[in-house]
DNA sequence: ACCGAGGATGCTTGTACCAAGCAACTAATT
DNA sequence: AATTAGTTGCTTGGTACAAGCATCCTCGGT
């Protein structure tokens, strides 16, 4: 089903133009669910949910490493890791082969908490997309994923453009 | 890496879940890259961004309104307001009908700001999907907007006092 | 071989900023 | 008088940059 791109370029930009806007859309929508859920209960927030995550999935990792699979600074993930470590979610063991470093896992309770965010999170969108079916679902999972791929790799690349949009006035 | 959605079960749950972790890590990246964007330059912060949009999208209109449309605090609204106001981004107009309010509107430089943002937004993506097939990209945008429309309709659903997170799967 | 700079590296802390929310306030509307 | 639109003070969460501290590593001098 997919080549058969003879076209080059016209209708492109406009669908291109939808999903950015769709993107930015997506991002507003997602960051206010994310608020409410962090001003309800005893949930983890957001930025310790991709730090505990990232911990939980990778395995025992330093922050250095931790810092850049989430592309965040350094500084900002000691802060958090030290809060997570305070709250009993991750523990730091020592790095055998570098006495700088310590190497960051979650603790059972953090391993709790990192699958009941799933949880909440996975029966969210269950339920928000009960009435699609299957083959959509699918389809936009892949495409999804392909998506934030691409997002990744192309994302640092942007270049720092002469185009002065803001010119200040102040 | 994960990839094992093939033919196998009851599947539903697994993509579902496949959805959420990506639209996680899709945030994430929207998040770094915002940031990377608003240390560049004088860009318009994102915040900014989306108040600007909505206003040259929506019209004049009042900063409740706006407030409800970004489903924001009036008092986050009214500072970020102020703000493009003093830059010269937004102009605020006498409410004909209620002399408490005023209207919203972009000044020229506002426009020409949100133009260029959008220009800017959608030359990244278009970089970015530059290999993707002309169908794929249709069929992405399709789905992305259903699933922000689906989002933006089951995301305010749950309310403080009406908890319904904490309650037993449903 | 040994040792002790000098430099690199991993992490933490100080400081500052943006963003958002609640609560209290002002002022126009009804 | 009660309500409503908007603003402002205070607080909190998240982030980055810069500086600092501790440890590790690499050499050249002895």
């Amino acid at each position: 089903m997919p080549a058969e791109q003879a076209v080059q370029a016209p209708p492109t930009d406009q669908v291109t133009d939808d999903i950015a806007a769709f993107s930015a859309e997506f991002i507003r929508l997602m960051r206010a669910r994310q608020r409410a859920l962090a001003a309800a209960k005893g949930n983890v927030r957001w930025a310790a949910s991709v730090i505990i995550s990232c911990v939980a999935n990778d395995g025992p990792l330093r922050a250095s490493a931790l810092a850049e699979n989430v592309q965040s600074d350094p500084s900002t993930i000691s802060r958090q890791v030290a809060a997570l470590v305070r709250e009993g979610l991750l523990e730091r063991r020592a790095d055998p082969v570098d006495g700088r470093a310590s190497l960051l896992v979650t603790t059972p309770k953090g391993d709790a908490a990192h699958r009941e965010q799933i949880r909440m999170r996975t029966k969210h969108f269950a339920r928000m997309l009960a009435d699609w079916d299957e083959r959509d679902v699918r389809q936009f999972t892949a495409l999804l994923r392909r998506f934030t791929d691409d997002f990744e790799r192309y994302g640092p690349q942007f270049h720092p453009g002469k185009d002065q949009m803001n010119a200040e006035e102040s």
